[in-house]
RNA sequence: GCCCGAGUGGCGGAAUGGUAGACGCGCUGGAUUCAAAAUCCAGUAUCCGCAAGGAUGUGUGGGUUCGAGUCCCUCCUCGGGCACCA
């Protein structure tokens, strides 16, 4: 197919030139800016502005950094990327001080795998991956600030992942005050025990395929996230992040983001807090306890039974002589099975334990069972069971043949033996007999707290983040061991840098690579290094952060630069309004919605209290790209053979038709499917676009000469300023059609730009094209008006046109289009004629036409006429400028 | 099972409660060409009709309204998330 236009110059050479002219560089406060560069000459100030500046207020637009993987970019990365390019092009051009930075979240899984199967460094592959993709990124010509490309294995990197690592390590957080502090503000005996940081011994989600442990977000369906291994319990020592301190906050939090509420919902769902009350039961006979939580103590009269988890501490406590065997039976069939058969088991299984508790409402003795379905992770890992509410015990108890008795009347039906578990009324439940549902709660709880047998409790879902990984491609701890005893490493002693291994496979037995490194592991005081290392989660929980002040050595981040990129911002009148948040905008896929994007929030949340960071939150708004998938409908795999690459697509359609068709297959947050037909159709809009500037014979000639040149890039560079304008094009001033077309235009893009309906705004702007092709004359000063609002989508062909056009300078700092209203005002316009809501004609009218007018309109109007004859008019409904219903009867 | 989101031509998708199907793809016909590619022009929801025109039409069934793709209720299908969380 013959090229629509010369793509393959044209890119290379704006790239080129934004590159080395370090065209979208982000200045910033304070800093001096060149007197040649652009931003300078839109803003004719000496230096950046401050925060105060009401000119440029300033923006910050994220992408979710990638992971450099070794099958390069594929067509899903450049979604959100273009959407988020496109963005910060126009709001520079609309006067903003704009932030964009990109770069590589590299530690991790993959790359390990990856070099343990080739026999190669992980370092290696990992530095070939990003030189792949940041030239698959640049290629599509994306307007990042280079200067400010991270890279989270890069020791100048890890150094500030391991000093926050240093600053949980050394806080608590205070529940007086509810935020983290200074561990030395801790009063208690025992500060290792409130450490935001700390260890543990708990039973984890070990891998053994991957020879790790993983967090619970990392677990899906009992398998792994990565690779989907199987994935089984086992208790082992592991640092822990402690953010569930943060739950309530995380969840409170979440009100004033302006995320998609199904996300924010994912969230809190994933927090998953409860009301209810903590009960304590007695053990009959003994001097032991049990705890439960529950949240419906209205239902604690109908309690008629008890269960523990089988791992409950207090089994081996209260289990009687003879029911030890069966007990011990059970326990040990429990710890065989994975938590994947656990769930998978319909049948509720347990064993009686032989004791008895009282329940502290009625003295009653009520049974203690142990059962699998009783979790020991969640609540205190026992419950009090209420049969005749609760499904799970009501099917245990019809198993066991354990009595069963109604607490809670329906508010529908008489009293009756079938489950129930809604509100109601109490029944049979002494001093909340006859109160609804909530009343009882209060109530019992109330008396509960007053008699110190119980009290009210919030529970969470959320459990402490499991932080450390058995292997060797990740940020080694800055911690050390003696004596059994964990102490932090100075901050001037980090970056803590992985020592060079030959062999850094697992040891398979749970122990890290790096207890196999063991001269690197011994300190000159006779402490060993920790040998576990960070998950992946961790480099990328702060490089928003790290963006501001990339190359600082003796700061995380500057707080005056922070301050000024992340502080409210009174925006451009019609954007975004005053926020609490950092990143003004962030765009990345949904997947992280439980991972990343919650441990982020922690992260921040702690550097808040802390002192560190000026915001407490730190996206503001957050957009999910869809999924895109294959021509075939089905999510893009090798194995299906269906993924696209984009340097294909490149190659023979440009990346301006690349981007745009991106941003053409429909809503950002829509999943879509791929058609290479669809990217022929925007090139061919481009082409068009192309054509509307330049003169046909030229371009004839032009390509003549490039077969002549052959593979002689250069000379083909050269020769493209051969091509003439179009004859059409000239200085005459546009006619009244055309201002009204081209303004209908810059309306439509600006508001689309603004909502981020991308797919609407390319659309207007074809149907400018398609217009404008038709016109006897091309005003240039229309046509350069076009090529603004074209820019921020096909940035590359509007440059080119532009210094066609006869401009010296990058149009990426132009100011944006204003759309004047007067030429939007149509007078003559299309009036609907309705007979009951039908269509029956249209006429044309002028839009000042009064309502009687209007309605005489109607009447005379012969069709009208013909659907109303023989029936009484009833009503006249009348929409100026719009439309006449007439409703007859 | 529970919680979200979505169902519009052959396809991707447009539509402040007021002309359903913008724009693009595909398809049909035409111009150009020795021919093709590319380009340009016209048409393209379905059914009836030579036409003018009529009827039907936004997953299903109901409702509100002068008027519903849009608002309310019911059900169905698909996609995503959670899943013994007491």
């Amino acid at each position: 197919m013959r090229r629509q236009y010369p793509f393959h110059l044209i890119e290379p050479k704006w790239q080129r030139d934004w590159l080395d002219r370090k065209t979208f560089r982000a200045f910033d406060p304070g800093e001096p800016v060149p007197d040649s560069h652009p931003f300078r000459r839109r803003h004719k100030k000496p230096v950046a502005p401050s925060k105060a500046d009401p000119y440029a207020p300033r923006r910050y637009i994220l992408d979710m950094f990638p992971y450099p993987s070794g099958s390069g970019l594929h067509v899903g990365h450049p979604e959100g990327y273009t959407a988020t390019d496109i963005l910060c092009r126009y709001h520079r051009m609309r006067g903003c001080h704009v932030l964009h930075p990109m770069g590589w979240d590299a530690f991790g899984l993959p790359a390990e795998q990856y070099a343990i199967k080739t026999g190669q460094h992980p370092r290696k592959t990992t530095e070939e991956n990003i030189a792949t993709f940041r030239r698959q990124i640049q290629a599509l010509g994306f307007s990042y600030d280079w200067d400010r490309e991270v890279d989270t294995t890069d020791p100048k990197y890890f150094k500030w992942t391991q000093w926050i690592f240093l600053q949980l390590y050394h806080a608590w957080f205070n529940p007086a005050t509810q935020k983290a502090e200074p561990i030395s503000t801790y009063r208690g005996s025992d500060p290792d025990s409130v450490r935001l940081a700390y260890v543990a011994e708990v039973p984890v989600n070990w891998c053994p395929d991957l020879g790790t442990v993983l967090a619970n977000e990392e677990v899906i369906d009992g398998k792994s996230e990565v690779g989907g291994f199987p994935v089984e319990r086992r208790p082992m020592r592991q640092w822990m992040l402690r953010i569930t301190a943060y739950a309530e906050r995380l969840l409170e939090g979440l009100d004033a983001l302006d995320w998609p509420e199904g996300l924010k919902l994912l969230q809190k769902n994933w927090i998953g807090r409860s009301e209810g009350a903590a009960v304590k039961f007695q053990i009959s006979n003994l001097k032991s306890q049990i705890e439960v939580f529950t949240t419906r103590p209205d239902t604690l009269f109908g309690a008629t039974f008890m269960v523990l988890a089988p791992e409950h501490s207090l089994v081996d406590t209260i289990t009687t002589a003879a029911q030890k065997s069966a007990v011990a039976a059970y326990r040990k069939e429990c710890s065989s099975k994975s938590d994947q058969d656990r769930q998978l088991a319909k049948e509720k299984t347990g064993v009686f334990t032989g004791a008895y508790a009282i329940n502290p409402v009625n003295d009653e003795k009520i049974p203690v069972w142990i059962a699998d379905y009783v979790m020991m992770g969640y609540g205190t890992g026992a419950i009090m069971a209420v049969p005749a509410h609760d499904d799970r015990d009501w099917a245990f108890a019809k198993k066991y043949n354990i009595p069963i008795i109604q607490v809670v009347q329906p508010p529908t039906s008489a009293k009756t033996d079938e489950l129930f578990t809604g509100d109601g009324t109490n029944i049979n439940s002494g001093m909340i007999t006859g109160l609804a549902t909530p009343d009882a709660k209060k109530k019992i709880t109330a008396w509960l707290e007053e008699k110190s047998l119980g009290k009210k409790t919030i529970q969470y879902k959320l459990r402490d983040w499991l932080f450390s990984r058995q292997r060797y491609w990740g940020e080694p701890f800055p911690i050390a061991w003696k004596s059994d005893k964990h102490h932090a490493m100075e901050t001037s002693q980090l970056p803590i840098e992985l020592p060079e291994m030959g062999d850094f496979k697992p040891t398979g037995t749970g122990e890290p690579p790096l207890a196999k490194a063991t001269e690197w592991r011994k300190l000159p005081d006779g402490s060993l290094r920790e040998t576990n290392t960070m998950p992946q989660w961790a480099g990328s929980c702060w490089y928003y952060l790290r963006y501001l002040d990339p190359k600082n050595p003796t700061s995380f981040c500057d707080n005056k630069k922070s301050e000024y990129w992340l502080s409210p911002i009174s925006n451009l009148k019609s954007q975004i309004s005053n926020h609490p948040a950092g990143v003004d905008l962030y765009v990345g896929g949904a997947e992280h919605a439980v991972l990343h994007l919650l441990y982020s929030r922690f992260w921040h949340k702690a550097l808040f209290d802390l002192g560190h960071v000026p915001v407490p939150e730190p996206f503001h708004k957050l957009v999910n790209q869809g999924t895109i998938l294959g021509e075939d409908g089905q999510k893009m795999a090798k194995s299906r053979g269906n993924v696209v690459n984009p340097d294909v697509v490149i190659a023979e359609y440009g990346a301006d038709a690349m981007r745009l068709y991106e941003m053409f297959m429909g809503p950002l947050e829509q999943t879509k499917p791929w058609t290479m037909t669809g990217v022929e159709g925007v090139y061919r809009f481009l082409g068009r676009v192309w054509r509307l500037f330049a003169d046909e014979a030229s371009l004839e000639a032009f390509d003549q000469k490039l077969t002549m040149l052959g593979n002689d890039h250069a000379a083909a560079e050269k020769t493209m300023t051969e091509i003439k304008l179009h004859a059409l094009i000239n200085n005459d001033a546009p006619n009244p059609t055309q201002l009204t077309t081209l303004h209908k235009t810059i309306r439509k893009v600006t508001q689309d730009l603004d909502a981020m309906g991308f797919n609407t705004a390319i659309s207007a702007m074809m149907v400018f094209v398609n217009e404008a092709m038709t016109w006897p004359n091309r005003p240039s000063s229309t046509l350069k008006t076009f090529l603004l609002l074209l820019a921020p989508f096909a940035p590359h062909l509007a440059e080119e046109l532009w210094s066609k056009m006869g401009e010296k300078e990058t149009l990426a700092y132009e100011p944006w289009p204003k759309y004047g209203d007067q030429y939007l005002v149509e007078n003559e316009v299309e009036i609907v004629l309705q007979v009951n809501g039908k269509i029956r004609d249209k006429v044309r009218g002028t839009r000042s036409l009064s309502e009687d007018a209007l309605k005489s309109l109607a009447m005379e109007n012969p069709r009208v006429k013909e659907f109303i004859s023989g029936k009484t008019v009833r009503k006249m409904v009348v929409v100026p400028g719009r439309l006449v219903n007439v409703v007859v009867g």
